[in-house]
DNA sequence: CTGAAAGCGCTTACAG
DNA sequence: CTGAAAGCGCTTACAG
C-alpha cells in the first residue's frame, strides 16, 4: 500500500501543496470546488498526514502529556481515562505516559518535555520529593493530582487534591464509632507532607480525639498491591491476632488483607473489619463489598484539565483545589 | 529553560551537526576526544533530541503498534503489558494504543500506518470480521493475539492463540465432573469463528460426550464487564433458578455472575458454581478464588513479538502458533 | 574522522 | 483564493 504524501495529493489534484495544506487543516480560505476535489483526491487515497512532519513545524496545538506511575493502579488508571474524556473538543492534544513503578517520573517529563515538546503536564499520584527538582527550570505548567503542591517551590505548579487528612480521619472515626479500638493501619511511609503521611495524620487526629491509644506496632508499611498486602497482612495478623480493624490506605491493600484474613480463618466484618480508600470500581464487587473513602475521580480530572487549560492558554496562575471526598459505607466494616 | 537543538550542540561543541548527530545515533566513526566533547555539551544543556525530526527521517527502527480495544480489560492489559516487557533490547521501537470498546482497531491501525509510519501490528484480543476488510491493502505485518488468524484473507496475518475449543471442553468438563448437569453458559457471540463461538462449541462437545442435553435458555449472552455480568446474572438467576453451575467466558464475568448470585442469598460454590477464563490476577484473590482456564500470557507475549519480528526484519512468512492453556483449580467450582 | 548539502513531509509568512 | 519558497530539527549519502 503506497503511502501518499501532500505532494502526491497536490499533483493528483493539480494544486500547490500548500492548498493542499490548507485543506488538511480545514482552514477557511480555500475555494470551495478546489477544496471538494482536495478531499476528493485524499478520501480516494486514505491521505492521512504524517504526524512527524506536522509536529516539527506546528507543534499541534500544544501537546500535553498525562503521566503516571505504573500501568496496574486501577485507581491512577481511572483518573487517567476521566481526564482522556475531558480532553475532546480542546485545541491541546494529549498523550498518556506510563513510567515503570521504580522509575523516575519528573526524568520523564523533562525528557518529554524535549523529545516531543511537551508543553503541559498532569502528574496522576505519586509525591514531590528531591527527584522533582529537575522540573525546577521548567518553564511548562504543570498539574499535580491526589497530592497539594502548594508548597512545592516550582512556580507553575497546581494541583488538584481531596483533603486527606480529613478523609484519613473519616476513615478512622467509622472503625472507632464501629466500637474497635485494637485498629492497625497499612499503607505508605508515614512521615513527610504527601497524602500518606496526611491519611496518617488524620487518623491519629481521629484517635486522640477519641481518647484510644495507637499501638505503634499496629502501623504496616506495604507495596500498594494486592499481593503485597497479602503478604504483609499475613505476617502482621499472625504478630497481632488481637487486632479488630484495619484503615487501609487504598482499596488494593484491603483487598489483599482481607483475601489474608480469610485464608487465616478470620471473617471479614464478623472477625475483621477492613476500610479502603479510593472507591475503585471493584470495591463495589468485592465480597465483601468495600466500605472506602471514595476520592470523587471525574471531580479531580476535570478540574486538573481545566487549571491546566488555564495556565496554559490564558496564562492564568497555578490554583490549589480541594474536593470534596465522601465516605461510602459498604460491607467491610462493622 | 530553553530548549536545544542540535545546531546548538554543534556550535557549543565548535563541530558540525553531522557530527552532533552521529555521536547522538553512537556511530562508531567518530574521534574519541571529540565524542566525549560533544557529550559533555549535550549534558550540559540537558539535551535530547527532537522526536518528531528523527522520526521524520530515519523511522527509528520500525515502529510497532500495540492496539488493545478498551483500557479496563484487565487480560488484555496484562498481555500487552507483558509484550512491551520482551521488547526491550529489539530495534524496533512499539507503542500501545487504546481505541474504545465502540472503536474500530482496524481504521485505527490503518491511521497509525499512515500517521505515525508504524510498520507492524499487534492486535490484543478482539474479533476478525468485515471491519478488518480495510486491512486488505497493508503491506505491514500484523499478529492477532488469543484468536486465529488462520482463516483470514491477508497475506501478512499471524496469530498466537490457545485451543478455544478444547479449552471450553475443559470448562464444561471440569463442570460436568462436579457432577452438575443445569448448567449456564455466560460469553460473548456463541456464531462465528471466533474464540468466544470456540469456547461455546467446546462447551457443546463435552455436553454432548457426556450425553447432557442443554437448555438453550441457559446460554446467555453479555457484556464483558463486571457489573454488565451482574445485571444478566441477576435477570437470569430469576428466571432460572435451578441452575446449579455457569460456565463464564471471562473472569470479569464470572466475579461479575458471583456478586450476583451472593446478593440473591445464593453461595459460591455451595449452592451454584462458576468457572471462569482467562486466569487474571484478580481471581487468585477474589472470594472464593475463581477455578479458571489459564491463557499462559507470557508465551503469548514472548511468540507475537517474535513472529513479529520475524515477518518485519527477516521477511519470514506468517505462522499461526497454538499456546497451552491451562485448567486451574481454585475454590469456585464444587 | 569530519563536514556541506540535500531531503524527510509538512506549515506558514509573503506576494500576487 | 492560490502558489513559490523558506524552514522546522534531524539523518544520511557523498566527498574529502
Amino acid at each position: 500500500m503506497k503511502i501518499y504524501t501532500i505532494k502526491d495529493i497536490a499533483r493528483k489534484a493539480g494544486v500547490s501543496v500548500t492548498t493542499v495544506s490548507r485543506v488538511l487543516n480545514k482552514r477557511p480560505d480555500v475555494n470551495q470546488a478546489t477544496r471538494e476535489k482536495v478531499e476528493r483526491v485524499m478520501a480516494e487515497c486514505r491521505f492521512v498526514g504524517n504526524a512527524n512532519a506536522r509536529g516539527l513545524k506546528q507543534p499541534d496545538g500544544d501537546l500535553i502529556a498525562i503521566i503516571l506511575r505504573g500501568r496496574e493502579n486501577p485507581f491512577l488508571n481511572s483518573l487517567a481515562e476521566a481526564m482522556l474524556a475531558h480532553t475532546h473538543g480542546l485545541k491541546a492534544s494529549f498523550l498518556t505516559e506510563f513510567v515503570d513503578e521504580q522509575a523516575d517520573e519528573f526524568q520523564a517529563a523533562v525528557r518529554l518535555s524535549h523529545e516531543k515538546r511537551v508543553k503541559g503536564f498532569i502528574f496522576v499520584g505519586g509525591r514531590i520529593d528531591e527527584r522533582a527538582d529537575v522540573l525546577q527550570d521548567m518553564d511548562a505548567p504543570m498539574v499535580f493530582t491526589t497530592i497539594s503542591a502548594e508548597k512545592a517551590a516550582f512556580p507553575r505548579a497546581a494541583s488538584v487534591y481531596i483533603d486527606d487528612r480529613a478523609m484519613g480521619r473519616a476513615a478512622m472515626q467509622t472503625l472507632l464509632d464501629a466500637g474497635h479500638t485494637r485498629i492497625a493501619i497499612f499503607g505508605g511511609i508515614r512521615v513527610g507532607d504527601d497524602g500518606f503521611a496526611k491519611r496518617y495524620a488524620g487518623a491519629m487526629d481521629a484517635l486522640k480525639d477519641a481518647g484510644v491509644p495507637f499501638d505503634e506496632e499496629r502501623f504496616v508499611q506495604t507495596r500498594f498491591s494486592m499481593s503485597g498486602a497479602y503478604d504483609t497482612a499475613q505476617a502482621f495478623f499472625s504478630a497481632k491476632p488481637d487486632t479488630t480493624a484495619v484503615f487501609a490506605m487504598s482499596d488494593t491493600i484491603a483487598m489483599g488483607i482481607i483475601r489474608a484474613l480469610t485464608d487465616m480463618g478470620k471473617s471479614v466484618p464478623a472477625d475483621v473489619s477492613v476500610i479502603g480508600y479510593d472507591g475503585i470500581e471493584m470495591g463495589k464487587f468485592f465480597i465483601p463489598r468495600l466500605t472506602t473513602i471514595e476520592q470523587p475521580v471525574d471531580d479531580i480530572a476535570r478540574e486538573s484539565v481545566q487549571i491546566l487549560m488555564d495556565m496554559l492558554e490564558d496564562n492564568k496562575p497555578p490554583r490549589h483545589i480541594v474536593v470534596d471526598a465522601k465516605l461510602v459505607t459498604r460491607e467491610s466494616v462493622r
